[in-house]
DNA sequence: GAATTCTTTTAGGGCTGTCTAAATAAAATA
DNA sequence: TATTTTATTTAGACAGCCCTAAAAGAATTC
C-alpha cells in the first residue's frame, strides 16, 4: 500500500494532467505545496518502484501508469464517496466536506469504502456533479443527479422527475416543478431534514420533504472553485 | 497537534498505566509492536516536549502529564465514538471495528467528533460497556446502556425498562423482558433492522425492533479481550 | 554480598519525505 | 544565434520514527 505521500502525489498527476496527459514538476509542486526539488526527488523513487505507479523522464514531468492511474482513480472514489457522505449523512455543507475528506481517504479500509457506497446506494456523481470511479476503475458518464446530491447553494434545472409516482408528479406539478424549470437550493435541514428551493423565475419558495426530492433528477451544476470535491 | 505515532503513545500509556501510574519501557514496546529501544527514544523526546505530555525517568517508566492525560482522553473519545458510529450507522460487527477506528481515529476533525457525537445522541459508552471520556476530559459514571449498544454476540441482564411507553412495557412483559431477565444478543440486521435475542434461562428466540429495543436498558457486558473498544 | 538474569539505555544506522543552495538544461527574447 | 530568464535537477542536510548490537543499571537468586 502507498503511503500517504505518494497518494497524494498520484492523486495530484491524475488532476492536473488526467489519465494521459504529463504533469510538471513546478505544477505538482504549487499543487502539493512542497518545494520543486522534492518533486523531482518523489518522481525519481516512483519511477524505478515496482511495479511503478509513474513514468518520469527528465524535464518533461510525470504521467501515470496503468498501476498509478488505478490507484489514483482508487482515492478519488474514497475522497467523493466520503464528500457525500459527510453530506448526506451527517449535515455536512458544501464548504465544509473537501478537507475532511482529504484526511480520511487515506484512512478508510475497502470494507469501509463499499459500506459507505452500500449505504449510499452506489452513487455515480458526488453532489458537485463530480462523477465518483468505480471500484473496476471506470468512470461513470456525466449525467443528472438525485437533487439530494446537491449541496446548498446549488443553481440547477430539473432535468426529469421520477415517473413512478403519480401522487408525487401531481404535486411537482402544483409546485411548478417540471422538467426545465431552474432551481435553487438555499438551504437543508440536516439529517434527511427538508430542502428550502427557490422554484423557478418568480424564485417561489417551497419546502420538499426527502421523500419527494428524491425523485427529482436536475443537471449537474457546473463544478466551480475547488476541484477535487 | 501531535502525530499519530505521538499519540498511539499516550495511549498506550493510558491504557496500560491508567492516569497517574507509570507504564514500563517494555510493556510499551509489546503493546505498540516495536523494539524498547524505540520506546526509550520517544519518551527521551516526549518528555522535554514544551509542554510536555509525559513525565520520564530512567528506569522507572512514563507517566501522562494533565497535557498527555488530556490528548490520551481525546484519542481514546475518538476511537469509542468511531466504533459505536460504524456498529450503529454502518453493520459494523463486534470484530470489525477495533481496526477500522484504530486508524480513523487520528485522522478525523474536532467538528467530524462533534457531529458524529450528536449524531449518536452524545453516548456515554461503547457498546462493550467503555465509558466514552466527554469533550472536557472527565469519564461517564458507568452504568447501564442501551440494548441498541450491545455488540451482536453479548450476554447480558436488562437492568430497567423505559417507562414512558405503557404499550411497550406490556408487550416485552409477554415476552418475559423484565428487570433481573438474561439476554443474549445472537444476531443484528444492519441499518437499524430488528435484533434476535435469547431471552431468559429458557432462551426463548424473539426479534425485537429498534424502537422496542431502545426502550431496554441493560448491564454492560465484562469488557474482555480487546482493550480500546 | 556476589553473581546471574532481566530490563533499559546508549551508540550508530536506515528509510521516508522534506528543505535550501547551487548547478544545469530548456525556453524565451533580443 | 547569443543571451537572458525560467524550470528543473543535483548535492547535501535534517526531522521523525524506526532498527540492531552492545553497554549499563536494577532486580533476583544463591
Amino acid at each position: 500500500m502507498p503511503s500517504e505521500a505518494v497518494d497524494n502525489y498520484l492523486k495530484a498527476i491524475y488532476e492536473i494532467a488526467g489519465d494521459d496527459g504529463r504533469a510538471s514538476t513546478a505544477s505538482l509542486a504549487r499543487k502539493l505545496s512542497v518545494a520543486p526539488a522534492s518533486v523531482t526527488g518523489m518522481l525519481q523513487k516512483l519511477a524505478v518502484r515496482n511495479p511503478a505507479p509513474v513514468e518520469y523522464e527528465k524535464h518533461h514531468g510525470a504521467r501515470l501508469s496503468d498501476h498509478g492511474k488505478q490507484r489514483a482513480l482508487e482515492v478519488i472514489r474514497h475522497h467523493r464517496l466520503i464528500e457525500l457522505f459527510l453530506h448526506r449523512m451527517l449535515g455536512y455543507s458544501w464548504d465544509e466536506v473537501h478537507d475532511e475528506a482529504e484526511r480520511l481517504e487515506h484512512a478508510i479500509s475497502e470494507q469501509l469504502e463499499d459500506r459507505i457506497a452500500e449505504r449510499l446506494g452506489d452513487p455515480e456523481v458526488d453532489p458537485h456533479g463530480h462523477p465518483i470511479p468505480r471500484k473496476d476503475g471506470t468512470i461513470p458518464p456525466r449525467r443528472d443527479l438525485s437533487l439530494l446530491d446537491l449541496f446548498v447553494g446549488a443553481k440547477t434545472m430539473v432535468s426529469r422527475v421520477s415517473d413512478n409516482d403519480p401522487e408525487i408528479l401531481r404535486y411537482l406539478s402544483e409546485l411548478g416543478i417540471t422538467p426545465g424549470t431552474t432551481l435553487h437550493l438555499t438551504e437543508r435541514a440536516p439529517f434527511d431534514g427538508p430542502l428550502m428551493l427557490e422554484v423557478g423565475p418568480d424564485k417561489e419558495k417551497h419546502a420538499l420533504g426527502p421523500r419527494v426530492a428524491g425523485e427529482i433528477r436536475v443537471v449537474p451544476p457546473a463544478a466551480n472553485g475547488e476541484t477535487t470535491g
